[in-house]
DNA sequence: AACCAGGTTATGC
DNA sequence: GCATAACATGGT
């Protein structure tokens, strides 16, 4: 038997609802959350079993309600936490926007983007997966695998008429043949790192909670150690799944071309280059990262 | 039809 | 250390 519940958060200053899902809702299939009506959907997972939230926002309040068999404190607890976590709720990011207003280049970024927060993949699994993913192929045909992956290998609920899917454990793809990765598309070399990053967690060598306890250069380590882990994909998991707020995805196609637009750098601009640029924004890179995407759809 | 895509590893100088 | 190739295939 299914019961609900809501949670209300106050909505924080320099946060606006609606030019986040933007951000959430591309236009890609999407199998892990629905949007619809400025109201997002998804199944996620709590200690005590999975739950869908569904997510609204007026002028002073988001409202998380929460559907899942036997509802207690700490699924509501759980809950909050997840969204806070997503939307990046807990930072107050006046002090990025006034870096961003000194700049000519940026000035128009805090209108432009009012109230956008860096949107988190919480699930660290999922993160360095959809790197993979992505890697070197285009973001249509990314969607397409990732979503064949999710509901070929993720747990799904249906609710409602509608069907939910949560993105597949470590465990769920161990030991997913290598022909069945292949027919999904993937190539021979992202199987190894598929494999190789479920490995990782179900040893217990990568560990969301163990990781984020760790300075910065020793996650960079730790991520790197691992086959199919890049620099690239080290700085976007750690911006997007880790908080931290220092990442910058130096070789990241869309940051070269936003910064080639904006600040009329070479087509690829070097690493030197991009830290000028960036040097000025210390303690806010992956803020900067993540509106220079931004800018890119929105001419 | 050619070139590119939310990169990473292996190899060679 | 830095440049280059291989990976692998759909999208424009």
């Amino acid at each position: 038997m299914q019961n609900r519940e809501s949670i209300q958060i106050p909505i924080p200053k320099n946060l606006n609802f609606k030019n986040c899902i933007p951000q959430i809702d591309r236009r890609y299939e999407e199998s892990l959350y629905k949007v619809e009506n400025g109201c997002i959907r998804r199944l996620i997972r709590l200690s005590s079993g999975t739950a869908l939230i569904e997510i609204t926002a007026d002028i002073n309040f988001m409202n998380i309600q929460l559907t899942k068999e036997d509802i207690s404190q700490q699924d509501l607890l759980e809950s909050q936490k997840y969204v806070l976590e997503w939307f990046d709720m807990d930072r107050d990011i006046s002090l990025f926007y006034d870096l961003l207003r000194k700049y000519p280049q940026t000035k128009e970024f805090p209108k432009l983007f009012q109230g956008l927060r860096i949107i988190g993949i919480p699930d660290l699994f999922e993160a360095l997966c959809w790197c993979v993913i992505g890697q070197q192929i285009n973001l249509t045909f990314a969607h397409k695998v990732k979503n064949i992956l999710v509901q070929r290998y993720g747990k799904s609920q249906m609710i409602n008429d509608n069907t939910y899917y949560i993105f597949p454990t470590p465990s769920d793809l161990l030991h997913v043949d290598r022909e069945e990765f292949v027919k999904m598309q993937f190539s021979k070399q992202k199987i190894d790192y598929i494999q190789n990053i479920s490995e990782a967690f179900c040893s217990g060598v990568l560990k969301k909670s163990e990781l984020k306890s760790l300075s910065k250069s020793d996650q960079m380590n730790k991520l790197l150690s691992i086959k199919g882990i890049g620099p690239w994909t080290a700085n976007y998991v750690m911006m997007k799944s880790l908080g931290d707020m220092t990442c910058i995805t130096y070789g990241d196609t869309g940051l070269s071309a936003a910064l080639h637009t904006l600040f009329d750098t070479d087509k690829k601009p070097n690493k030197s280059t991009i830290d000028t640029i960036f040097e000025p924004f210390t303690g806010w890179e992956s803020y900067l990262n993540f509106y220079l995407w931004s800018s890119l759809s929105n001419d």
